[in-house]
DNA sequence: GTCTATAGAGTGATAGAC
DNA sequence: GTCTATCACTCTATAGAC
């Protein structure tokens, strides 16, 4: 089945995320993106003359637009259900786990030395926010900041689970795990 | 230099998973596994006549060998300090987070469709080794299929924040938090 | 001669760049 | 669509051990 053209620039790069997130980098083929998208390899070259990596470049600046919005950006604002609602908008997003977490996967092996400071910034800026909402929740500094690590940590491992056993059950079960020891405070 | 036969297929199947660990499964031309292996094509497709396929496959078998001797047994033998030697193991075999789990990372993207089978595999049978050493010490059989899950995801998690964050200090942290909730029964 | 392991030119197909 | 480079892979040739 093909694609009618993807209209917008927008429209283009949630398409080109799928793809990415499915084929990898290595993996996403320029015809597998023209048929994904429905835009001939010309096209694509007008969009992102900078070839593949420009794509992917444009994915990565949405998910973190994305998240800025919807996570990191909520988490520093101390709103009082800030990491419930981070829990909530995970879930969705990465459907259970079965939608992977595509700066994790270009972490694990198909992006880090094109994006490396991308991803690092990423996670760093994930774990300063969920910190700065724990410390609103009665944890000391330090103590955020690990939980925050290892909250991240369990999120991007249930991904991996989920993915692995193709059972969204596992990634939600640790999520309402993760959710406790949020709120939980001692070790 | 000529080595013998069987210590040869051994030692390059080291090398290849060196190259799918950095390189993913796409991503490693077999330019480059001739590169890394020191053997031409014809070599490599004497000893792995199924090609990047059996290759992956071969150095698969070598994995779940090396888990099931140093990981899964240990645990599913009920040795006191078990729970603790496989944290031992897997942070020197992951290198605190340098090293990637091939299965994760082909979980995650690379060989999903390929290993797919394998990859459950794996992590149900690490998955069941576990809770049976968390039930030696007191865990009940539910809590203690969660609490493996958990730290399953935790292991597979810090290696995509080691890797992201390029720092093996966040891994080694995270393996501490996880032997504390090994010996602690309630969550 | 047979067996095993080696190398690498050469195959068609397809990649990404333009 | 057109380009060249590179892909996975095949094939032939060579070497030494037995």
């Amino acid at each position: 089945m093909t694609l009618r053209p993807a209209s917008g620039r927008t429209n283009v790069i949630a398409l080109l995320a799928e793809v990415f997130r499915e084929q990898g980098f290595e993996g996403a083929s320029l015809s597998a993106i023209s048929k994904a998208t429905g835009l001939g390899k010309g096209s694509l070259y007008h969009h992102f003359p900078g070839g593949k990596e420009e794509m992917a470049q444009a994915v990565l600046d949405e998910i973190d637009a994305w998240f800025e919005c919807e996570v990191f950006n909520p988490l520093a604002s101390l709103a009082p259900d800030a990491i419930d609602a981070m829990f909530n908008a995970v879930t969705d997003y990465f459907r259970s786990g079965r939608r992977v977490c595509l700066v994790g996967a270009f972490a694990l092996l198909d992006g880090r030395d094109r994006f490396g400071a991308r991803i690092c910034a990423y996670f760093r800026r994930w774990n300063e926010a969920l910190a700065q909402a724990l410390v609103a929740r009665g944890y000391g500094p330090r103590k955020a900041r690990l939980r925050a690590e290892e909250i991240i940590a369990g999120i991007q491992g249930g991904i991996v689970l989920a993915r692995a056993m193709n059972d969204t059950a596992s990634f939600d079960r640790l999520i309402v795990r993760l959710r406790r020891r949020a709120r939980r405070q001692t070790p």
